[in-house]
RNA sequence: UGGCCCGUAGUUCAAUUGGCAGAACGCCUGACUCUGGAUCAGGAGGUUCCAGGUUCGAGACCUGGCGGGCCAGCCA
């Protein structure tokens, strides 16, 4: 783990805890244990990240322990596949469980046999109604439900309908057990909850052992309780759920049950998510993107998921920034998506090697330079990092640069190259636009004369004239071609879901979220992508190309074909001022 | 005529628990610069949702409104 403890509390839910230790308000005897609890249905995005940073950074800053719990109770919407990938991606983010690794499904032998302590003490009652019937008598958000006729039955008959359940007798759907609380609660959660239902299922774990399985108010806090967790940190859609929280851990006490951590009594705590704008943060709705065909897959680069960030060239010290950054409260809240631009930027700005890379190329003779001859410049690998060194870049009397660094007709305070002027090119010479070719049919430039001053090599005019652009180019004889993929958001409305009567999210859709340049010309030491990713913990290679954002090695990229992924563009003034003056780059 | 939660710069959070409303990001201006990047300096931006009340003093406490979010899966 790489995160630093600090003290002092910086939300209210460490002031809670500073509480409870002041007083061991939860018994805990000066310990902090706290879980991140996955359910392994689908795979972890960014609001995630800020639960497991919250959890696991509890933890640490308290000298305690996280655990990590898949909450496995639903076999037919969990795989094996998810329960890897939910593992890969905490410990990318950062953080380690050590041998506190559980789940839910490890309880099932105790969860059932602390349902038969509720059955026997008549809290507990298996209902025979069909799902239809038991949403019909729960009643309304104003009105009371009505209780199951199936409500008093003998403790005796529900132990041995339980059974049943359990020894596979019934369908699915059949019967389930239900707590015994109060149908006329306004807490539509008490009443007569579901506790566990009738699954024939294949579970990844527990594979056939089990046909019924615990509902999550009645695994939750009891794993909470048997796993010693003090504070249990949650989405404030549980905070309703609270009270059955604590009442199944009252009931249980109040009969003698014991957890192997007795003395310790855990307490929820509820959190508001996080939402960021043109996305939806939904583990369910990542599959209808998936199977719309709107994205590649559930790690495409425009995916909120946290594999999606990591393909798309995101630090994990990035995430745990912007997750520090972002706080922790109980108001609704939509971040804005610059902060995440500005925590990825920060970091990669100190740590990303510099190259240059030509996105849409336009070629350029240097008229007065020998033909044949290649230089080798030296060039600084970041200006921010000393230690990163200098590499050679060859040079030519060809080379590309970007067609938006040529203006035949310069707008208002545009200066880069145009006819008659001069610029440097970064780390090499300074040259001078003496003519345009185009093409005579379209009309279109084709390609650029210039000449260069070899008093200038380096950058460095002798007679310490000022140019104000630099722009960066690559040799045409020893350029490597690459593909490269921008992106955008995926969505081109704030919030995806706001859309007319009678469409939904589909018509939201960005078209231009995906944007594939081929014929990029990248410097040749780009070519070494295995070398490039040696500096970065999880081996992606990520880079500045000067002047356009920080890029990084795509996984579909091969030995001869290069793929990058544009992360984040670089802050730039320019584009602002030509879309405030209507000029155009 | 339900329950729970939440209202502080554009955004997200602070405010030593009742004592002069601040920070970060964003935005604007300038300096510097071989990245129109980075860095540095400065600036704008507030009826603390509203109305009462308690108090010498309220963003905080009380009452009443208003606004927003969530809840009627055998999902989590």
């Amino acid at each position: 783990m790489t995160a630093t403890p600090s003290t002092g509390p910086t939300h209210f839910i460490h002031e809670i805890i500073e509480q409870d230790l002041r007083t061991n308000g939860n018994g805990a005897n000066g310990q902090v244990v706290t879980r991140f609890p996955p359910e392994p249905n689908a795979f972890l995005h960014i609001g995630h990240a800020k639960a497991i940073c919250l959890d696991f950074g509890t933890a640490l800053k308290y000298g305690g322990r996280c655990h990590l719990r898949m909450d496995d109770t639903n076999p037919v919407k969990e795989k094996q596949e998810y329960i890897d990938a939910i593992k890969v991606d905490v410990r990318w983010l950062g953080f380690g469980w050590g041998e506190h690794e559980y789940h839910a499904s490890d309880y099932f032998g105790q969860l059932y046999d602390w349902a038969v302590l509720l059955i026997r003490a008549g809290k507990a009652f298996v209902c025979d109604l069909p799902p239809e019937e038991v949403s019909r008598t729960r009643g309304t958000l104003t009105s009371p439900g009505t209780p199951s006729p199936y409500r008093e039955r003998s403790v005796e008959e529900n132990l041995e309908l339980f059974e049943g359940m359990r020894a596979g007798r019934f369908p699915n759907g059949a019967r389930t057990l239900r707590a015994k609380i109060d149908m006329a609660h306004p807490n539509l959660n008490m009443r007569d909850p579901v506790m566990y239902r009738i699954l024939h299922a294949e579970h990844p774990r527990t594979g056939n052992a089990w046909c019924i399985y615990p509902m999550y108010d009645w695994a939750h806090g009891q794993s909470d309780w048997i796993e010693g967790i003090t504070h249990s940190l949650c989405d404030q859609a549980y905070e309703e759920h609270r009270p059955l929280y604590d009442w199944f851990l009252d009931q249980l006490i109040a009969l003698g049950a014991k957890s192997p951590n007795a003395g310790y009594r855990p307490k929820q705590r509820e959190f508001a998510r996080l939402n960021l704008p043109f996305t939806v943060l939904s583990k369910r709705r990542f599959l209808d993107w998936v199977e719309g065909g709107f994205v590649k897959g559930l790690d495409d680069p425009r995916m909120p998921t946290l594999s999606g960030l990591r393909r798309r060239g995101f630090t994990s010290e990035a995430i745990r920034d912007f997750c520090q950054r972002i706080g922790v409260a109980k108001r609704e809240n939509v971040i804005e998506y610059a902060l995440l631009e500005h925590c990825v930027r920060e970091d990669l700005n100190k740590r990303a090697p510099r190259a240059m890379a030509v996105l849409r190329p336009l070629k350029v003779v240097i008229e007065n330079y020998p033909e044949g001859q290649i230089e080798e410049l030296e060039a600084v690998n970041n200006p921010e990092d000393p230690a990163a060194g200098t590499r050679k870049v060859p040079f030519g009397r060809e080379i590309y640069i970007e067609q938006e660094d040529f203006a035949e007709v310069p707008p208002p305070k545009y200066y880069r190259l145009s006819p008659g002027k001069e610029v440097r090119l970064r780390w090499g010479y300074l040259i001078t636009c003496t003519g345009v070719v185009k093409d005579p049919a379209t009309g279109a430039i084709t390609e650029l004369r210039c000449t260069y001053d070899p008093a200038t090599r380096g950058g460095n005019p002798p007679d310490g004239r000022k140019v104000k652009a630099t722009i960066h180019w690559v040799s045409a004889a020893k350029a490597v071609d690459a593909e490269v993929r921008l992106y955008d958001h995926l969505f081109s409305k704030e919030d995806p879901d706001d859309a007319p009567e009678g469409s939904d999210w589909r018509v939201n859709i960005n078209p231009k979220s995906l944007e594939v340049l081929s014929g990029v010309k990248v410097e040749p030491s780009l070519a070494d992508t295995a070398s490039g990713a040696k500096q970065w913990t999880d081996g992606i290679g990520r880079y500045q190309f000067e002047r356009q954002g920080y890029f990084c090695v795509d996984a579909d990229s091969k030995p001869g074909r290069l793929v990058f992924n544009r992360t984040v563009g670089l802050r730039d003034t320019w584009a602002k001022e030509a879309a405030k003056t209507g000029g155009k780059g």
